[in-house]
DNA sequence: CGCTATTTTGTAAGCGGTTACGAAAGCGGT
DNA sequence: ACCGCTTTCGTAACCGCTTACAAAATAGCG
């Protein structure tokens, strides 16, 4: 990265040492303690004095050092959030994955939460080369209150370990941790509610499913659901319709064409795992000159903004990460407060949103108006 | 929120207190300033002792307290950054934007820098509400080794005050800070090639732009930037044709709707700011009976990767929000190790990357083809 | 005004590490 | 075995703040 270049020498302005407490309460005239006192309005201070020690507050400019506080009280107000970024081959190497995901989303939800909540948080990636590196995440023991931890960042056991630290709440784990408070999408009421909706709605009844990264918990159980809400409906989904990419557009674009290459015959539709693999289905079927919907249907999963814009325009299902990220903050700090969560793994409801990819709304006009007036929804059953 | 409930008490298992430095002394039998060494492969330690250290720790699952090793040495192995989060009014109420935006890939790359630096990343968000909220910025000095603050997080003079007391780098800011580096993307560059490819290119004469929030400096840049090109080019860009939106799809469509309520006559072209308002944008023209490219043009800005899937795949500029949220790493890191990066404002390319929404490809054919093959580009003059 | 009961304030011991300084231990050479 | 030098290790102070405990100041009352 030659973007920046440096001169070596301390050149700059040097920061000019903080004041502390000892310098306020030296130009108050009082001591250490009663400055501290004053800040965190605990003993009764004396008008009077509370009155000098917060002039010479901010004669001095004051602010107080929040991590020798925390390390005195022995907490920091800091709450921790660990993800695996992905990344994905592109011709012979590896590149970051610098695509939107939904990952963003949960993050900007659970940031927005904590600092309503007076808390900050601590990013914390983990390579999809190491996952399971639970020593950097001990590290962190000592920064932090609590971990939140996205996805498939650890293993059962390192969970049940790292538990024992600090208090760790899971996102999008498999669920029922033996060791952890967990929240999670339900992920089963949504594939059920879409299986239906295709067979029952639509009539159709050879399905194909494209998975996300191979160990999200969220791949497999929506692979899963989706897979016994078929069975139990009367369709068929078949091992080679199965496609496994990695979340990407353009991963589950290079997959879709290769399951294309095969001469197996098609399903019927191709329910993905999130929106932005649909996008890149989509355009491997059409690459392949078949229509959607009319030739073979695509839907997704997330509802993200853009897909609603596409055309078709996406049938996919709604969750909202942003209040999943805020409610892990909620059970975390719930958790750190000495208040334990009620269930052991909280669910949240998702929503089948149906567009025109499924091929339910297949004129173009009233694809445009469907986005205005309230989308036209299905609760699964 | 009642998605948590709680039960009051405290139940659940206490997290045993973690081990110090203090115990694996006296299980090693040796002195902490010992262990302290042994850790940090300072001073010479005999390799018998190291050993009994090294044995004591990983007996006890010893992890070293950050917290504390950072207020000693002054150090804490953290970068700060502050982003403004955007809401916008939704009917009657505020609401959160829960889409994606070009932040979260800075986000994304600035992490990951971080990280593979041995820092972490210590997110912190303003509200949209009171941007200049700088005591709540001044609470983190003492937390983070320095401060990227992205777009218009401060105005100048609070940028200064803060970098006496911290190192900061701003990201995306107007540029040409005084008292802070600054990382931005070269919007004139791009401005001017843009305008370039349309008036030269398509012989356009007329022209329109769609700004993001009104106060970001990369708002006023591109607009600033167009403005001049055009007339330098001899187009027009009228007063009525300047759009001002709030980046989001949703802003921008009902924002342009009421733009074609008026009946001044349009523009040929909608440059918009950024690439999520372009679709918005080229929604409300459908809406309004108008195609696209055909009837008006519109270009984005950013090449997300989702809208290289539109249709039409929408001509745009390209930057990369995650190597400016690197490169804005690289820069604070260098000035913690107190060498000063050797410009004070490092300004990052940008390339125009045609596709079909301003005319260029018009059989989707083509436009197919251009995805997988090297995007056609020009750099700006 | 003197004496206790109550507030308000100061002193000092942590929180868990780092590090300057000096003491102890190890070394080679006689 | 002893000396002087180097290496290794322990003692204690410090980073900036909180807080238990005790001392000082104030208030209340006869």
């Amino acid at each position: 990265m030659a973007f920046v270049t440096v001169s070596p020498g301390g050149g700059g302005r040097v920061a000019e040492p903080a004041p502390t407490i000892y310098d306020v309460a030296e130009r108050a005239g009082v001591s250490i303690a009663t400055v501290s006192r004053a800040i965190n309005a605990l003993s009764t201070v004396r008008p009077a004095t509370r009155d000098k020690v917060f002039r010479a507050m901010d004669e001095l400019d004051f602010v107080p050092n929040s991590v020798a506080r925390g390390l005195s009280i022995g907490k920091h107000g800091i709450i921790g959030l660990v993800y695996v970024r992905s990344a994905h081959v592109e011709g012979e190497l590896m590149v970051e994955e610098t695509s939107l995901l939904y990952t963003d989303i949960v993050i900007r939800g659970a940031e927005a939460r904590a600092n309503d909540l007076g808390y900050s948080l601590l990013l914390s990636s983990t390579g999809d080369s190491h996952p399971s590196d639970i020593s950097s995440l001990l590290n962190l023991t000592g920064s932090v209150d609590g971990l939140i931890l996205l996805d498939r960042v650890l293993n059962d056991d390192d969970v049940a370990y790292l538990a024992r630290r600090i208090p760790v709440v899971l996102l999008a784990g498999r669920g029922d941790s033996p060791s952890a408070v967990t929240i999670r999408v339900d992920n089963e009421q949504a594939m059920r509610g879409l299986a239906e909706h295709l067979i029952v709605g639509h009539g159709i009844v050879r399905l194909g499913f494209v998975g996300g990264a191979e160990e999200s918990p969220d791949t497999k159980a929506r692979e899963f659901a989706f897979q016994e809400a078929i069975v139990h409906l009367g369709g068929t989904l078949s091992e080679v319709d199965i496609v496994r990419s990695d979340w990407t557009t353009a991963g589950s674009e290079t997959m879709m064409a290769a399951r294309l290459r095969l001469d197996d015959e098609l399903p019927q539709v191709f329910a993905c795992a999130n929106d932005q693999m649909a996008v890149g289905v989509i355009f491997a079927l059409r690459a392949a000159g078949l229509r959607v919907p009319d030739d073979i249907a695509v839907t997704g999963f997330d509802d993200i903004t853009l897909t609603r814009y596409f055309n078709p325009p996406l049938t996919t299902i709604r969750q909202s990460g942003g209040i999943l990220g805020a409610v892990a903050v909620d059970a975390l700090i719930a958790t750190l407060n000495g208040r334990t969560p009620e269930q052991r793994t909280i669910v949240m409801p998702t929503e089948l949103v149906v567009r025109g990819s499924c091929g339910c709304v297949s004129d173009p006009e009233d694809a445009l108006r469907s986005l205005h007036s309230p989308a036209r929804t299905e609760v699964g059953v």
